[in-house]
DNA sequence: CGGGTTTGACCTGCGC
DNA sequence: GCGCAGGTCAAACCCG
C-alpha cells in the first residue's frame, strides 16, 4: 500500500494533530478549538472515528493506525516521527513559520470541506431512510388492501356469523378456528389453505353473496357446536427457536395440564393452557425437536380472549399474522400450489425464505423457524422440510429476531419476545387490532441496538451510501464499533 | 391454603 | 373390532 506509506504521511497525521487540539471535538464544527490538550481522552478517539466516518482513505488510515495502539499519543508520536523524516530539512531550516501557517490553513479548509461533506451525507442518509419508510408504508397499505379484498372479509364474516366465539378478540383477521364436522374436515381444510378456493367452494353453491356461509345449503360445513370440542379444528402456529429453557416465555401465563411421550421423539410433549383469563381457549404444546434437542418447538392454538400484556402482544400478533397468512394462502404448499402475494413477500423479502404447507399435517400449521442465524442469508433447510410434517415458514433474515434467538448464545432473551417486535412490525401492523397496536413497544431500543451492532447493517449502509456517492466508504463496517461508541457517547 | 405440576387413566380419531 | 397415537382429565403431590 505504497499509496499510504509515502506521500500521505502528513495527511495521515492531520486528524491526530487536530484531535489533540480539540478537547471536545465537534465533527460538524467548522474550526476546531485551538486549545492544547496534552492528554487525549477515550471519548476523543470515539469522536474521531465518527468524524472519520465519511472521510477519504488517508484519514481512515489514520484511524486505523490509531486503533492499533492503546492510546492516541503513541500514534501521534509515530506520526511526528514520520513527519520528522519526511520534513526533516524543512524543520531544520529556520523561517518556515509561513509554511506552518499555510499548512494549518489548508488543514482547516480541508476540515471545513469534510464537515460539509458529512452534512451532505447525513442529509442523504436521512432522505434515503425516509424514502424507504414511505415505500414500506405504501407496500403495507397495498398488502392490506389486497388481503382484505381477497380473504379477510370472507373470514371475518364467517366468524362473525357463527356462534359467538371468544377467540375473536385478538383480531378480526384471526380466523384461526373453523369448526367442521369430522367427515368434511378435509374439504374445509383444503379450502381454507388457499384463499382462492374460498369463493370457488362457495360459488359451487350458486350463492355468490357472503351470506352463503350461513346459508342452508352448506350447513354441514360449519357446525357451530361449541360443546363438542373434539370436532373443532384449529389453525396452528408453530414457533421453532433455540432455547435451553423448558419453555419460552412469551408474556402469557400458562398452566401445564398434561404431558405425553410423542412417537418418534425421545422428549416429552408438554401441554399448556393459558390462564390469564378464565376460559381463554389458547393452548400450546412445547416439545424439543427430535433432530436437534436444542431447538424448542412451541405450537400455539387458538386466540386469546382477553387483553394481552405488552410482552405478549408481539408473540400473539405474530402468531395471529402467521395464521392469517396461512388461511389467506400466502404460503406455498408442499402439494404443489404456490400462491405468493405481497404479504408473504414483505415478511420474507429475501429469496432464501420459504413457506410450505403439508397436506399430511393433521391441522393447518404454519411454522416460524427462528433457529437460523439472524444476520446471514439463510438457505432453505431441506432437512427441516423433510422432517417436519407441518408447514415451514422462514422469516427473512432482516425480519428475524436479532437477539432473542441468536443461536449459540446459550441463554436467550426469554423475558420477552424482543425479536418478534420487528417481525410483528413488518407483518401484522395492519393485521392486529388497534388496541394491540397501542401497546408500548418496549423492545424497540433493544432491536435498534441489535441492528446497529450488526456488521451487516453498516455494510448495507455503506453499500447504500456508496451507490449514491460512488465514493469510498467501505471502511465503515470496520469502524462500526467505534462509530457506535461515538454515537453512544454523544447521546 | 391456593395455585401449579406430575402422572396415570381415559377419551377420541384413525388406520388396518 | 382392535391397536396405536394424540390429546385431555383429574387426583395426588409439591411449593411458596
Amino acid at each position: 500500500m505504497g499509496k499510504f506509506s509515502l506521500g500521505p504521511t502528513l495527511d495521515t497525521s492531520e486528524p491526530l494533530v487536530l484531535l489533540n487540539q480539540a478537547p471536545r471535538w465537534n465533527p460538524f464544527a467548522m474550526v476546531p478549538d485551538g486549545s492544547a490538550s496534552p492528554r487525549v481522552e477515550g471519548s476523543h478517539r470515539k469522536v474521531l472515528a465518527e468524524m472519520d466516518l465519511f472521510s477519504n482513505h488517508a484519514h481512515k488510515v489514520a484511524v486505523k493506525k490509531e486503533n492499533e495502539h492503546d492510546n492516541i499519543n503513541m500514534g501521534l508520536n509515530l506520526d511526528t516521527h514520520d513527519r520528522s523524516i519526511s520534513m526533516g530539512d524543512e524543520i531544520s531550516s529556520a523561517g518556515n513559520e509561513n509554511q506552518t501557517t499555510s499548512k494549518l490553513a489548508k488543514m482547516q479548509n480541508e476540515l471545513q470541506r469534510m464537515n460539509l461533506e458529512n452534512l451532505k451525507l447525513k442529509e442523504m442518509y436521512l432522505q434515503v431512510s425516509n424514502n424507504y419508510k414511505a415505500l414500506q408504508m405504501q407496500l403495507v397499505t397495498l398488502m392490506q388492501q389486497q388481503e382484505q379484498a381477497l380473504s379477510i372479509q370472507k373470514q371475518d364474516h364467517l366468524i362473525s356469523q357463527q356462534v359467538p366465539r371468544q377467540f375473536m378478540e385478538l383480531g378480526p383477521n384471526t380466523t384461526q378456528e373453523l369448526t367442521t364436522s369430522s367427515s368434511e374436515e378435509k374439504t374445509i381444510s383444503a379450502s381454507i389453505l388457499n384463499k382462492a378456493e374460498l369463493p370457488k367452494t362457495v360459488g359451487r353453491e350458486d350463492t355468490p353473496d357472503s351470506d352463503v356461509w350461513m346459508s342452508n345449503k352448506v350447513p354441514k360445513l360449519i357446525v357451530p357446536d361449541q360443546t363438542n370440542e373434539a370436532t373443532m379444528r384449529k389453525v396452528r402456529v408453530s414457533v421453532r427457536a433455540r432455547s435451553e429453557a423448558s419453555m419460552i416465555s412469551d408474556g402469557c401465563q400458562w398452566r401445564k395440564y398434561g404431558q405425553k411421550m410423542a412417537k418418534g421423539n425421545p422428549c416429552p410433549r408438554a401441554y399448556y393452557r393459558c390462564t390469564m383469563a378464565v376460559g381463554c381457549p389458547v393452548r400450546k404444546q412445547v416439545q424439543r425437536w427430535a433432530d436437534d434437542q436444542t431447538i424448542l418447538v412451541t405450537t400455539y392454538e387458538g386466540t386469546h380472549s382477553h387483553p394481552l400484556p405488552p410482552a405478549a402482544v408481539a408473540m400473539a400478533s405474530t402468531t395471529s399474522a402467521a395464521a392469517t397468512m396461512l388461511l389467506s394462502g400466502s404460503v406455498s404448499s408442499a402439494d404443489g400450489f404456490m400462491n405468493p402475494n405481497l404479504l408473504a413477500q414483505a415478511i420474507r423479502p429475501s429469496s432464501s425464505s420459504i413457506a410450505t404447507i403439508s397436506a399430511s399435517a393433521p391441522f393447518p400449521t404454519i411454522t416460524l423457524d427462528l433457529t437460523h442465524p439472524p444476520n446471514t442469508l439463510q438457505k432453505v433447510n431441506s432437512t427441516a422440510l423433510e422432517s417436519h410434517p407441518s408447514s415451514q415458514f422462514f422469516p427473512s433474515a432482516s425480519a428475524m429476531p436479532l437477539q432473542a434467538f441468536h443461536p449459540g448464545g446459550g441463554v436467550y432473551n426469554q423475558s420477552r419476545f424482543a425479536g418478534f417486535q420487528l417481525f410483528h412490525d413488518k407483518v401484522s401492523n395492519q393485521l392486529i387490532p388497534h388496541q394491540l397496536q397501542t401497546q408500548p413497544q418496549t423492545t424497540f431500543a433493544d432491536s435498534v441496538s441489535a441492528i446497529t451492532s450488526d456488521p451487516n447493517f453498516t455494510a448495507a449502509l455503506a453499500a447504500a451510501i456508496t451507490s449514491i456517492m460512488g465514493g469510498n466508504v467501505n471502511t465503515i463496517t470496520s469502524d462500526n464499533n467505534e462509530n457506535k461508541n461515538a454515537y453512544d457517547s454523544t447521546h
